[in-house]
DNA sequence: TTGGAATGTCAACAAGGCTGACTTATGCTG
DNA sequence: CAGCATAAGTCAGCCTTGTTGACATTCCAA
């Protein structure tokens, strides 16, 4: 571990383990590992015109069936003119379906069609199949601690966000 | 947890608490976590004509001062052409310092100047105030698995690449 | 019924990736 | 020493994906 100080055992409640050092590894994990998490899906995309805002949508329609586009634009968190762009291509290619509200016709339901289903399984595939070497490899209690820490890295509208879509995945 | 499975507990040894839903909130998780983790030294750089990809290079050129260009390219991961542009910027500014190297002449090491220090120190400071609220919260048992999953999800060159920056940081 | 708010679209621009082609300076090896 | 290899830098041009601004459509409430 070679940190440099005590508190390197796993009971500690010690607040002296947070060192500048320590800190930094962390950080600097993240950014190498977030490169990892995205090399694979992104390998699959750079074949198809499509790049990783593809991706993201494809994932959260995928998630959420008939999410309008203002609550797609909150979870992404880019603007609306971003994601349009995105979307007007994947509706062009026949991967997503923008229904128009039923009882609000401003509003667009987005849905994957069954070509987008199946993209969205290829990405989702690889990535996940990376997601369960890492997890396989971690062990259980890591895997509770990595999301315990991430959870608590997220602003408090992101986090919200989040907890809103465990809930309606289950 | 509500993940429709057993093997919920922190103990068990099951191989069957990898379901599709868990490695998808494990996805997200990550997506929303990097977005906090970005967001604090983002926000610095957008009032300083500056991006995430100068905040990437003095973050590294601070770590290991004195590199190469050619050694900064493959911790960062991108062409020396992108590289190059951003670099430029940052030594018009004066926030960085090329050296032509002494016993290789064609090599150009790099350092921060006083002013990169600058930077470079209310960057990492917004970023760390974050990451230590989060290991706070966590507990040192959760930043533990929170970083041994990280490494699991790292490409084996970045494991390497970040394990040579732990050797020489601390 | 009319004005404001919400929703979505179009156009133009910037950051920061990329490739390809090339120059310059230097190091090394036959 | 000649010639190839390596390190760095530059120019040009492309793509994705973020941004703002302007605008059309739709809904709802005063």
């Amino acid at each position: 571990m070679a940190d440099g100080h005590g508190a390197s055992g796993h009971g500690g409640e010690s607040l002296l383990y947070l060192t500048d050092e320590q800190l930094r590894q962390g950080i600097e994990a993240m950014f190498f590992a977030y490169r990892g998490f995205t090399a694979d899906p992104d390998r699959i995309l750079s074949g198809l015109a499509y790049g990783r805002a593809h991706h993201r949508a494809i994932h959260f329609i995928n998630r959420a069936p008939g999410t309008t586009v203002n609550n797609l634009l909150s979870i992404l968190g880019v603007t609306k003119q971003s994601l349009n762009r995105v979307l007007r291509t994947l509706i062009e290619d026949g991967l997503v379906e923008s229904r128009v509200g039923r009882t609000d016709k401003r509003e667009r339901h987005l849905y994957l069609t069954d070509a987008g289903s199946e993209l969205e399984q290829r990405l989702s595939d690889a990535q996940r199949t990376r997601m369960r070497a890492a997890y396989r490899a971690a062990g259980p209690e890591a895997v509770a601690g990595f999301r315990t820490v991430l959870e608590a890295m997220m602003d408090p509208d992101m986090r919200r966000t989040y907890h809103k879509l465990r809930e309606s995945g289950t």
